[in-house]
RNA sequence: GUCCCCAUCGUCUAGAGGCCUAGGACAUCGCCCUUUCAAGGCGGCAACACGGGUUCGAUUCCCGUUGGGGACGCCA
């Protein structure tokens, strides 16, 4: 049977780490057994689903190349459906009304916890006569679940799971005012949809009991589920808003590359042998639920940050210089465009995040006069003899980076000085930046002028003796 | 409170009874390279939560303890 998969977010808010990753494992294993992957978006609770929200979704699942199959099915848009299912177990003598008001649901869970039970509704109306209804209560229809046995969940992840029925109250499947909860909609759109693989967070284990159970009232197979262990912040809680930067979104702004991010998400919760660095392709030909871990995972910022300055690395100049595009103060003229081309391959060699990356080009997309922040103001304030003699010999050195280098470690041997007295305040007159890349490769890039420019000007910070 | 799940270096993980004096990666520390910072190379530190079983033999199987997490809505 070929493999259907779902990501089924709810529209309430931007798309997290968590909930990207489950969309990746769902888009993974689909791609890997050459299946299909659904996008389905859960805005059943009117009151906060939001378009932003939904863009959000959208977004965040193009940023990370996780194309689905079909159109997006909207889960409100099938709410007559889910309705008349309802109706048919409540027919079945499956499923019946309820008017049970606010208040006395509030006491049925006061009363269970008391009694050292878990907290749920007490089947009043679960074989009550309806005619004894109270007027002008609009009633919801609530499943009438068995009271007595287990239900077990075979889960390809966690195992063989089973709780008493006990536990389990009669859940509401439509609301009083005719709307379908979650859990009606989900078993019937994941049923309509023929979905095979439930591959979802951990945190919905519990509510496939109830969900098994309701595929048996209505006479349905239930899919196979896969709950895979939630993603934790650094100190050991689910991870959430107060852990930081929680949504996809954040890390592309952040500076992240999609291929990092993927292949971090990948690697949280699921592995193969030694390897690390896993690319999309070998992604979908490696990956299994087999080899999901059962044990929830800590975000590592600095596990991302490597694998991003790894993925910078690789990624070929052209494209990696569209990505940083975004990232710069303003569009590119032909010198900045010149200059960073010819600094980019130095540059990616040593940033983390786009971001970084951004911060290291800035001295090659200024031009004479630089202004000099404090701390380069006093290198170049105390610079000396040295800066002045690699000045001398510049002006009148032959531009090529050989001449140059062998020119500048004369300078520094006639001087008696060690190469790094003349390279560090050069460097320092050159891109007002403690770090840059070589500083031959900085003069070539910059050119003999725009070079002798920047010293020139930096010289005047120099104390007057 | 009730139920459910989880447990290997600081972190992500490999490990499916002997291959384990527990492997890799990130982080960290040291050295090399070196004009800075990276990258790269080499090396160091560092873990099977605890207690019982089962077995000739347990990181691996079972039970318990402890610790952590999750779920208990007319939210999804």
């Amino acid at each position: 049977m070929p493999v259907v998969t779902r990501f089924a977010p709810s529209p309430t808010g931007s798309l997290h780490l968590g909930s990207a990753r489950t969309a990746l494992f769902n888009w993974l294993f689909a791609r890997h057994h050459q299946g299909t992957f659904l996008l389905r978006i859960e805005d059943t609770d009117r009151e906060r689903s939001t378009e932003e929200s939904i863009q959000a979704i959208f977004k965040g699942l193009q940023w990370l190349g996780l194309d689905w199959d079909g159109e997006v099915i909207f889960q409100f848009s099938r709410a007559n459906l889910h309705a008349a299912a309802a109706r048919r177990l409540v027919e079945e003598g499956k499923a019946y009304y309820c008017y049970a008001t606010p208040e006395e649901l509030e006491s049925m869970r006061a009363e269970a916890k008391k009694k050292a039970q878990p907290p749920r509704y007490n089947g009043l109306w679960r074989d009550r006569d309806p005619a004894s209804a109270p007027a002008g209560v609009s009633p919801v229809i609530r499943l009438k679940v068995p009271q007595q046995g287990a239900t077990q969940v075979l889960d390809l992840v966690q195992g063989s799971v089973t709780v008493n029925n006990a536990q389990l109250d009669d859940m509401v499947l439509l609301r009083s005012d005719g709307t379908p909860t979650y859990m009606l909609s989900v078993v019937v759109d994941d049923h309509d949809a023929g979905i095979t693989h439930v591959i979802r967070g951990d945190d919905h284990l519990t509510n496939t009991f109830r969900q098994l159970q309701l595929y048996n009232a209505l006479g349905w197979t239930a899919p196979r589920f896969a709950h895979i262990p939630l993603i934790h912040g650094a100190d050991g809680a689910k991870l959430s808003k107060r852990h930081g930067a929680v949504d996809i979104g954040s890390y592309r702004d952040l500076g992240y590359l999609p291929e990092a991010m993927n292949n971090y998400l990948l690697r949280l919760g699921w592995g193969h042998g030694d390897d690390e660095i896993i690319p999309r392709d070998q992604a979908i030909a490696w990956f299994d639920i087999d080899h999901v871990g059962q044990a929830p995972a800590r975000f590592d910022r600095a596990r991302l940050d490597h694998l991003n300055a790894h993925y910078m690395r690789l990624l070929p100049d052209d494209a990696l210089c569209e990505q940083l595009a975004a990232f710069l103060p303003s569009a590119l003229d032909a010198t900045q465009r010149r200059r960073l081309d010819r600094a980019l391959p130095s540059l990616k060699q040593r940033a983390k995040t786009l971001v970084d990356l951004a911060e290291n080009a800035s001295p090659f997309l200024q031009d004479a006069p630089l202004s000099y922040s404090q701390e380069a103001q006093e290198v170049l304030r105390l610079s000396g003899a040295p800066l002045e003699q690699a000045f001398a010999f510049l002006e009148t050195a032959e531009w090529a980076p050989e001449a140059l280098e062998a020119g500048l470690r004369q300078v520094a041997e006639q001087g008696g000085e060690a190469f790094g007295k003349i390279a560090s305040p050069l460097r320092w007159a050159l891109t007002g930046c403690r770090v840059s890349p070589g500083i031959f490769e900085v003069l070539e890039i910059l050119g003999r002028a725009e070079s002798l420019q920047r010293v020139r000007t930096a010289l005047a910070f120099q104390e007057r003796k």
